[in-house]
DNA sequence: CGGCATCCCCTCGGATACTG
DNA sequence: CAGTATCCGAGGGGATGCCG
C-alpha cells in the first residue's frame, strides 16, 4: 500500500498539530520546561483558555507532560516527552520548507490576486 | 533569531495544509496530473464544493495548477508545481512520524482517560 | 499562579440545487 | 464535466469572570 503521503491517518495528526496552537506551545516547549506563566508570555496572542485547552490536548496525547508541585503559590511545570521531542523534529522539515518558501508563496498568492482582479475587470464590474 | 521550530510564520503553512482536506488532495495530485473528477473520486467523503475550495486555495498558493482545455464536456487538469511536489516531500517527513505513532498516541489517550475517570470516580460521583 | 465555566461570534465544511 | 450559489449546523476559539 504504502501512500508516501497523507492516506487516511496523516490526517490524525494533523488533527493534533495542525490546530492554531499546538506546534507553537511544541516549539516553545522544546527549548525546555516551561511553566504555565512561562508559556502564556513567550507565544504572543495566546488566551489563557486556549493555552490550558491546548496543553491539555498534548498531555492526553503523550506529547507533553504536566508536573504540579503542591506548594502555594500553585507552580506547575511543563515539557515535551521523548516522543514530543521526535515530533518537534518531524514537524522541524516543514517548518525550514515554510522558511524557504514563504515568499514565494506570497509572490504566488499576490499574482493570483491580481489575475483575479483583471479577468473581472474585462467583463465589465458588477 | 533561529527558532528550530515554529515561529509565527510556521503557522502559515499550518493554515494551508493543515485543514480537513489540502495534504490529501497534494498526496493524490503527487502520483500525477489528474482530472477533478478523479480527484473526487479518489478522496474519500470529500465533497465537490470542497475539493474546489481547496483546489482553489493550492492553485492561489501556487502549490497546485489549473489547465483548462477548452472542450465539450469540459476537461480541467491538476497538477503540483514544483514547489507543491517540494511540499509534499516536506509534509511526508511529518507523515512518517504519525505512522510511527499513532499507536502510542491512541495508548497514551486510553490512558489519560481513564485516569481521568479514575480521578472522578474517587472523589465521589456526581 | 494556574486554572475552569460561561457566553458568544465566526469560520469551516456538509447538503443541496442550479449552470455553461 | 466542472463548477457556482445558498443555506445551515457544529465547533474552534476569544473575552470575561470566578476559584483553590
Amino acid at each position: 500500500m504504502e501512500h508516501t503521503v497523507a492516506g487516511c491517518r496523516a490526517r490524525e495528526i494533523l488533527d493534533r498539530i495542525g490546530d492554531k496552537w499546538s506546534l507553537q506551545v511544541i516549539a516553545v516547549l522544546g527549548e525546555r520546561t516551561k511553566r504555565f506563566t512561562e508559556l502564556k508570555r513567550e507565544i504572543d496572542g495566546i488566551s489563557q483558555r486556549m493555552l490550558t485547552v491546548t496543553l491539555r490536548g498534548l498531555e492526553r496525547d503523550g506529547i507533553a507532560t504536566r508536573t504540579v508541585y503542591p506548594v502555594v503559590p500553585p507552580r506547575v511545570e511543563y515539557s515535551l516527552t521523548p516522543m514530543g521531542a521526535t515530533l518537534m523534529d518531524a514537524a522541524s522539515t516543514l517548518v525550514v520548507w515554510a522558511e524557504r518558501h514563504l515568499e514565494e508563496i506570497d509572490a504566488a498568492r499576490t499574482d493570483y490576486d491580481a489575475r483575479q482582479n483583471d479577468v473581472r475587470d474585462e467583463d465589465g464590474r458588477r
